[in-house]
Parts: structure tokens; sequence; C-alpha cells
DNA sequence: AAAATTAGCTTACAGATGTAAGCCAAATGT
DNA sequence: ACATTTGGCTTACATCTGTAAGCTAATTTT
């Protein structure tokens, strides 16, 4: 099955060969066919024989991104585990995974927003997962009341996306302050969902 | 003076023309000279102008669009005095907004994540001015302390920005879910803001 | 061993794009 | 009244794009 095997090979060599390009200032889709073809080291024809379009391509990098972004959640769950500060690991943790792959947090966070209702539609699935992972894990380990976590996990992860988008663009001192920030808005969450009840005819 | 008139007539031809081809499936980057010089009724050449470039085209574009968001804050307060509620005032003010001018909104969300860092920073400040306003009335009329102000400001920002994006592509029902889910969120923020005194050691 | 499949190549074409060069006519300045 | 400025036009060019058509050679199937 060598013939199997090197089309999985140039398949791949397309797809690292897009999160090559991508850039601070290159987003996906000022990412060309040619140019991706040209980097994977193939004829620009050639990318037919793996994808349909570019738009094929796209998703399949917004699948392995959130791929990735389920994982980290798991990392994050174990660090919190030897370390205690749930709040502190999780952000910190975050923001290790945005500076150290920024081509993928910044291909989330563009498609999120973007032009193409497909893409918009396939990262809010990837979040959304991310969403409920996290609501999952409040309510067992948290004093969170059961039918506030979804709501609470949705607002932390607003808050902490947001947060990642600027230490995108940050100085790493910079980044410290952001963290610092994103940290008392999350305590200021949590404290207000677990001890303020919800008026229901307001 | 004619001359100057018509000058600033075709200058506003191509930045409504702008503004109009922008849509849930093109963003401003994927605006061409031609398109636009075409949709303002001039040759594209003469589209030099008035502009150098399509990037100062842009700056424009996001000087208006802050313009009308501080406008829209404008418009929330005097709502606020005559109802009350000023959570729910300002979100479902802002909502209106979002929906009325979706081409303007969707102008700065992409942008304040695009492609283009002269036009991060022109979002950015411009959302910033946005949340120093809010701030100054958080600590004019609520219970906030000063010192929090600032920072719960851009959380609320923050939620509400994300509600808005969301609404976008929703259906006027669910955007009334999203419109009370993020009542919630700030409140629960507000709540913590007023009421969690930061340890300062930890 | 012969036949079929297929990943990859080369060539080719029909748009679209940004923008340079230069003309024109009307408004403005003197 | 004459000279200048200038907003707009037309034409032209080089570049890049996606992708269709068809060949080749190697693997896989029969």
């Amino acid at each position: 099955m060598t013939r199997a095997q090197q089309k999985e090979r140039t398949r791949r060599a397309i797809i690292d060969a897009a999160f090559a390009q991508l850039s601070p200032d290159k987003g996906f889709s000022s990412l060309s066919l040619r140019e991706v073809a040209r980097e994977a080291g193939i004829a620009p024809t050639s990318f037919y024989r793996h994808f349909a379009d570019m738009d094929e391509l796209g998703l399949t990098l917004v699948d392995e991104a959130g791929l990735m972004l389920r994982q980290l959640l798991r990392q994050a769950r174990h660090r919190i585990e030897k370390n205690g500060s749930v709040i502190r690991t999780s952000i910190e943790t975050f923001m290790e995974f945005v500076v150290g792959n920024s081509n993928v947090f910044r291909l989330l966070l563009r498609e999120r927003s973007g032009t193409s209702a497909p893409f918009r539609r396939a990262v809010a699935r990837e979040i959304q997962h991310f969403c409920a992972e996290l609501a999952d894990y409040l309510r067992k380990e948290t004093a969170c009341p059961d039918e506030f976590a979804q709501v609470q996990a949705e607002a932390m992860v607003t808050l902490v996306f947001h947060a990642g988008a600027d230490a995108l663009d940050a100085s790493p001192d910079l980044r410290l302050q952001i963290t610092h920030k994103t940290i008392t808005q999350l305590r200021w969450l949590a404290h207000g969902a677990a001890g303020y009840a919800r008026r229901p005819k307001e």
C-alpha cells in the first residue's frame, strides 16, 4: 500500500503548507490554491486529487484546530489537579496555546466571523464542544449551580478567547497584564454565578 | 465652490458604495477597487483622486463605524433615563444597532481580528473609546468600585459584542434567547465586581 | 502477464485585478 | 480674459488567479 501512504503524505503536505502560510498578515481567504500547491511541492492541478476546493481544505483545517482545542482542555485539567488554582491555571494554559500555536488560534478567531457561512458554522461547532466540556467540568468540580453551568462556561470562553486575541498582538509583559485582567473577570463571573439567583420575572 | 462640493459628493459615493458591498459573504478585504468604483459610478482610476489606497478607504470606514458606536452609547443613556433597567436596555439598544446596521457592525467585528495590523489597531482604538465611556458611566451611576470600572466595562463590551456577533447569524427568536443569556451574564459580572474584593496576593 | 487505476505533471485559457500614462473640459485663480 | 488646477475619463499592460484537457508512469487489480 505504498499508494495510499504516498497519497496521505502529500495530503498532509498540503495541510501543513496551508497552516504554514497563515500568518498575522494572511488569513485563509487570502490563501491561493497555487501558493499552497507551490509550498506543498506539487503542481497546482494536483491539488484537486486531494481536495475538491480550497473550502474543503479550510474545513479540514478547522477540524484539526478544534481537535487541538479539546486536547488543550484535557491538558488544563491535568495541570489543575496538581496545581489547585483552577482559573489561573486554565488561563495560563490557554495563553501558552495561543502563543505557541498562533496560526491555529488565528484561524479559529478569524473564521468565526469570516465571510463563509459553512466556516462560521464549523468554528461555532468546535467552540460549542469546548464550552460543553467546560460546563461539565464546572458542574462536577465547582460550586456553580447546575443550570447555570452552560451559560457561565460560554461567558468564560468568550472572555478567554478575547484575551487570547488581544495577546496575539501584545508584548510579553502586556500579555501578563491581560492574563491578570482576565483572571479578575472570570473570578467576578464565578462569584456572581454562584451567589446571584436570577430573578425570574424581570 | 461647486468644485469642492462635487468632490465631497463622489467621495461619499465611494464610501457608501463600499459599505453597500459589505455583506455576510463579503468582507472588506475581498472588496476590489474596481468593484467599488463601478458601484460608485466612476472609472477605476478616478478612485485615486480621493483615496491613495483601498486601505485608506477602509480606515475611513472604520472611523465612521466608531462614530456610530459612540452615538449608540449616548442613545442608550437617554433610553436608560426613561426606562430604568440599565443592563437590559443597554443590550437591547445594542442588538437593535447590530441588526439594523449589520454591515457596519460586521466591519468592526471582522477587522478587529483581520489581516491588517493598522486596521486592527484602528478598531481596537474605537472599541477602547467605547469602553472608556462606559467605564465613566459605571463609576458615576452604579455601585461599581472606581478602580474596577474599566475592567468591568471591558468584560461587558466583550460579552455584548460576542452576543452581537452570534445574533448576526441567528433567527429573531434565537436572538431573544441570546439577549436573555447575555443579560444574565452581565448581571453576574456586575454582582461579582460589586461584591468581590480581589485578594491581593494570589 | 495484461489491464485498469490514479497521483502527478505540463500546457493552455479566460477572466479579474491594480495602476501607470495621458487627454479633456470645467471650475477656479489671477 | 487668460492661465491653472483638477476630477474624471479611456486605454494599456503586466500579473495573478482557478481550472480544463490530456499525457505519463507507476501501482494495483484481475
